[in-house]
DNA sequence: GGCACGATAGGCT
DNA sequence: GCCTATCGTGCCC
């Protein structure tokens, strides 16, 4: 499977979010492999986004990756528990990313039940299947991504977004999650879903 | 099915 | 000392 490059990433975060949909996220590791089609994300336009990291220029240690070249994986840790993985977008100097929100799980189908739930894939109930990729902190736990990947080059071999089906997808945008905080950015609809996937977060 | 609530720790003021 | 780009559980329909 193709290997997106750096070019795709370095365009406007609003376009990356809607193009990232339907592909597919890889993450080797041991010699094995886990990979999900990644079916929802939200964009995050930096400076002038009151919901971004980055809003108002603000550059501190934890958000530093977003101010570097596109196509860099951005990791941070969220309510003392979850990690939240997002790919950095645009040139080096403008600090904004798309996070990735929901997957659907394609291979390592065993590795992520037991990193979810502890149990093999055939002993999940169907609410636990479901919940192995339905949110951004599942998913980074399915798929083993925790603050060791920050910074992590996704032009590289290790972790990696796969270019997938190419098949014709119906996308629907939809207010972000969880931003409450943000103002009127809050009702910007920078979410974005595959229309009628099991595995959206929020529909 | 939906809603309320608590867990938990790093990041920043 | 406060906040957070979340999730699981318990409870009540």
């Amino acid at each position: 499977m193709k290997t997106l490059g750096r070019e795709f990433y370095n365009r406007d975060s609003l376009i990356v979010a809607k193009e990232l949909l339907g592909k597919v996220l890889v993450h080797e590791i041991e010699g094995q492999r886990i990979s999900a089609k990644i079916v929802e994300t939200e964009a995050y336009m930096g400076v002038e986004d009151k919901a971004a990291h980055s809003y108002g220029g603000k550059r501190t240690p934890r958000v530093e990756v977003m101010y570097g070249g596109p196509g860099f994986s951005y990791v941070f840790m969220i309510y003392g528990m979850y990690y939240c993985f997002n790919i950095v977008t645009r040139e080096e100097g403008t600090p904004q990313a798309v996070l990735i929100r929901a997957a659907e799980p394609i291979e390592g189908l065993e590795l992520m039940a037991q990193n979810r739930f502890h149990k093999a894939y055939n002993q999940l109930s169907k609410s636990q299947i479901k919940g192995l990729t339905n949110g951004p902190g599942k998913l980074c736990r399915a798929l083993l991504i925790d603050k060791g990947l920050n910074g992590e080059d996704l032009c590289g071999l290790k972790l990696y977004v796969g270019a997938g089906e190419n098949e014709p997808l119906s996308i629907i945008s939809a207010k972000r999650i969880g931003i409450d905080y943000a103002g009127e950015a809050k009702d910007f609809c920078w979410r974005f879903y595959i229309e009628d996937n099991h595995y959206v977060s929020v529909k």
